[in-house]
Parts: structure tokens; sequence; C-alpha cells
DNA sequence: CCAAAATTGATAATGATTATTAATTCTAAT
DNA sequence: ATTAGAATTAATAATCATTATCAATTTTGG
């Protein structure tokens, strides 16, 4: 069983990592599909679990249907958008702020870990919305923004 | 579209409220046959569907295939156990002290909500645990305990 | 009781993911 | 470079959870 080196994955690898946006299997299908036009979503799918099985990508669980993946394998957290629907992480005194707050409650708990999915306004939407003088209650009634990326996930 | 009182819906509800243990669809629906044999499904999932978007009850995304049900609607948190599978309940000073903290964060990191799944040993699995005496590093090893429930769930 | 509205059970459809398989590509050893 | 065996692929079928459809039944408010 070991791992050779194809095209495939070789493809799928590099274009996953060009990207900070935690694609959908489909969504980097697409992407891989301009290089390598005869690929199958099969393919796509079968390599995103063994690439994350060996620890070379993540495979995130976050709300909504569709499992994400990440190029980035440091440990980091993520933020979903409620105005675009975007996963992004967070970083450098945000992500500090996590690892504080959140060892602290596990010590305290006494559990191991933790998956954490924030909720909030990423930079992007930040930015159009001091501007544009938005109602900051439409939270549950997205497609707000230009680029609304936001799927159908209903948050808890 | 005013909600009637179905024999269905009722008995629904009543059986979840039964429980503590944040159940399936399917798991829900085979115990809600027991008094009502010729139920569907379907007919569990819409009223599921229903009585969580009336805040009857909750609906939980928690990491995992399928989605679960909460018939507590009081604000609380989760944990999963990495010995059973069990989804529970975290009490008392757990709850307040994720409540501190997880406010904390929020307050520093600007953003609006969390979800937040824990995984730490449940109260049933440490009993035994203390008296087996078991390998504490068989967290990706399920499988281990007595009446072990836990579902194929990888965990990120 | 009665008409309108809501709901049900049965079943089909959907969407994401995984499994199957014959054909192709990689690999490591000659 | 050749070659046998292992690994992988594209195509496709299958699976699993969930949602949609719809004729028949139940509930509701008058
Ligand atoms: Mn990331
Ligand atoms: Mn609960
Ligand atoms: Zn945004
Ligand atoms: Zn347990």
């Amino acid at each position: 069983m070991k791992m050779s080196n194809t095209q495939q994955r070789r493809v799928i690898l590099e274009e996953l990592r060009k990207l900070d946006t935690h694609p959908t299997a489909d969504e980097l299908y697409d992407l891989v599909r301009q290089r390598l036009p005869q690929i199958s979503l099969g393919t796509v799918y079968r390599n995103l679990e063994l690439l994350s099985a060996t620890s070379q990508i993540l495979k995130l669980q976050l709300t909504g249907t569709q499992k994400r993946f990440d190029g980035n394998t440091a440990l980091h957290y993520h933020r979903r958008c409620p105005c675009c629907g975007r996963v992004s992480d967070l970083k450098g005194e945000e992500m500090a702020e996590v690892e504080r707050v959140l060892n602290e409650l596990l010590r305290k708990t006494g559990c191991r870990s933790y998956t954490l999915e924030l909720c909030g306004v990423c930079p992007a939407c930040r930015k159009q919305q001091s501007s544009s003088r938005e109602n900051p209650e439409n939270i549950n009634n997205p497609k707000s923004h230009q680029e609304n990326k936001n799927d159908g996930i209903e948050r808890q």
C-alpha cells in the first residue's frame, strides 16, 4: 500500500494549496478540471480522503452538508461569515486568543479536544458593511452582499 | 399555515423529551414506532423540522453525518465521548465555564456566535475507565468499552 | 356537520459520498 | 530500458441521509 505519485494527486494537492477558501470536493473538482479535463469527481474524493488520512491536508466537518478541505495543515481555527457564507481562517491575535481561552476550557472541563466554528463577519464583508450602513440583524437573511457565496446553511 | 395538533407530532415531541441522548431521526423513529407502528420516517423528519423551526426542539449539527435532535431547548453545550460515541450535555460548573470563556472569546474576536463540540470522556465511561486501567491513548481507536455506541465518526 | 387547511403514509427524487471494476499508470527490481 | 506487480484511474453504480410529491385522511374553526 505504498502511495504512488500520480499527476492527478499532485494537481489536486497543488490547487488546494493555492486556496485559502476551504473548498468542497466539487468546487475543487471544477478547478482541477481546468488542468486535467478528464479527471473524475470520484478521483478527487478518493485523493482528498487519502491526503487527509496521511495528514497532508485537513478535512473540515463544519456545519452544513458538505465536507470542506484545507491545504493548510497548521493548527488554526475557522470563522463562517453570516453575510457571505465564506469560511475564513482566524489570524494572528484572534488565533492566539482562541488557543488561550479554549485551552483554559479544556483544562477546566477535563475534555481532550474541541471543534469550534465561530460565526462572525469576515474582513471582506466588514469593509462593505461599514460603508453601506446595512441592517446588522439580517444574520438569518443573507444574500445581501455582492459576491454572495452563501450556501443554504442553517445555523443552530 | 396554522400548526395543527396531531397525534404523530405529539408522540414525537413526547418521546424526544424523555431522552437526553440526542437521537438521530431514525433512532427516534424506532422509539416512536413502538407507540405508533404505522408512522413513516418521512413524518418524523417533517415534524422534527417543523418543531425545530418553531423552537420547540433543537436541531444539532454535530460532527458526523446525521443530524441530531434535542428536546431540551435551554442554552447548553455538548460533549462527544471518544470511547462510546455518545453525545452528552455539559452540566453545572462545566456549562458555566463554557459560557464564561466563550463569551470572552466572542468579545475579543468580535464574532457573533459559535458552534462548539467538546470531545471528552463522558461520566459513564469515566467510571469504567478508572477501574479497568485502559490505554488512555486509544482516542482514535474506539470500540473498547462494553456498550459501545460509537458510529463511524472521524474527528478533525 | 362541513368545507378548507393541514397533515399523513407511501414512495420517488435528490445530493453528497463511497464502492466496484476493467483498463491504465507507476514503481522498483532486474 | 523492460517488466511484473502494485497502485490508481475513469466511468459508473450503489448507498445513505434527507427532502419532495401527492392522493387520502385528519384536524380545525365556524
Ligand atoms: Mn483554514
Ligand atoms: Mn443537549
Ligand atoms: Zn463575509
Ligand atoms: Zn462514553
